[in-house]
DNA sequence: AGTACGTATTCTGTATACAAAATTCAAATC
DNA sequence: GATTTGAATTTTGTATACAGAATACGTACT
């Protein structure tokens, strides 16, 4: 399947009152984009071996844009590069993935209270709707559309906090542990408790309590490991 | 003055005990080190363009592995690439230091307590020697090695966390600060004034004491930005 | 004179070519 | 049978070539 270079980075006739910069994606970046998508649907296995040839051929692209698409996913950590002897799918340790969500929770600890102290009344309500369509998505059991809305939940979360720094940082982790979120989390007990603490979190939220949302988000990261901890 | 193949990524003789593998370092690797000397040494102004061509000739690789280099940096945030229209060495807004340094508190605060529950003895007797050094350098008012001590003791106190990532996102907010600290940061009082607040450090380490030390990392970051808000 | 247009030049992005390193595999040796 | 040695093959790293986009510049026009 070769990537398509005529229909993307098109301007959107939507919005043509809005005069942003239209998106330019060069080559690189896509690839960089689908490869990450593979990395978390699994087709690359984690650990698994990088085969240059292979990829180059099915995206139908040249190995220069290919290569400084691998150079800006190891930059990213989610692949490594060993010099002269090709590129693996990073596998983190259950130690780094611990690692990763001990730091998301200081993150998220700091962004929950940002995000009360600063965040407009209608930021707010559209993170709590936000909340509400999960809720719905949960209700029927619908787990995919449920993940994405739990991932816009905490990047939105990120966002309100105001600091483009955290929001970034927040953005790198997430999509490290992407993956290991996506094959973890199975069982019915632990979604629901998921669940629970997302209530918690909204009503904090409701009532601008920043100490209470972080504290809750910090608690609700550190579930999160103990929910994944056997899939790493 | 370009790069010479020959001399680098040879294996060390001298610890030919320790089979650590030896680090190769492909030529994108050396270019992106040289690179980011630069940008810190203000060689490569922020903001200003970057001259492939001019740069690629003073350091005699040839495109492929510059651009590479480019793109490890961008993933970095060092440097913007703007497709089709060149890159440019990337100047962080005030508010893009504040929010780097109100993320470096968080993050420090963590590493200060995990580091008191968890460094050993020894690590903890070389921190604090590490801080002595400083000190013999503040008392002679040494700009630079003060500066590199004060890296040192940071970076140390991260990796003495125990957590990697924590180490890592810290490692790469400080190399996105490295510049501005390097300007900044200027006045007798205000050099003083990071001195006391690192005795304060030291006073925590010695008796262990987590929370505080976490305290006083974050309260010395908050200074920092008081101390480098008008270089930016 | 100032603006708009079109052309020349430079720079950027991608493909390909080539050299060097690593890996594979098979034969030779112990 | 296991281990080593050494081609043959594959893979990786870097250089270069070429096409297309962006910029600079000069000319015509108002």
């Amino acid at each position: 399947m070769a990537i398509d270079r005529e229909t993307e980075s098109e301007t959107d006739p939507r919005d043509a009152s809005a005069i942003a910069p239209i998106a330019r994606s060069s080559l690189h970046e896509q690839v960089a984009g689908r490869i990450r998508d593979m990395i978390i649907e699994g087709r690359l296995a984690a650990g698994s071996r990088i085969n240059e040839a292979a990829l180059v051929r099915e995206l139908g692209v040249s190995r220069t844009p290919f290569r400084e698409a691998l150079r800006t996913l190891a930059a990213e950590n989610l692949v490594e590069i060993r010099p002269s002897m090709g590129s693996v799918v990073r596998k983190p340790t259950p130690e780094e993935v611990f690692a990763m969500l001990q730091v998301l929770a200081e993150l998220e600890k700091l962004a929950g209270r940002l995000c009360c102290e600063r965040a407009s009344d209608a930021d707010l309500a559209g993170l709590l709707a936000l909340h509400e369509r999960m809720m719905s998505h949960y209700a029927r059991r619908d787990r995919l559309p449920y993940y994405k809305a739990n991932q816009e939940i905490h990047s939105t979360i990120a966002r309100l906090s105001g600091n483009p720094v955290l929001l970034e940082v927040q953005t790198g982790l997430q999509s490290r542990l992407k993956r290991i979120r996506y094959v973890g989390n199975r069982s019915p007990e632990r979604w629901a408790a998921a669940v629970d603490e997302h209530e918690e979190m909204a009503r904090a939220l409701r009532r601008r309590d920043g100490e209470r949302l972080g504290a809750v988000l910090a608690v609700h990261l550190t579930r999160t490991w103990e929910r994944v901890r056997d899939v790493v």
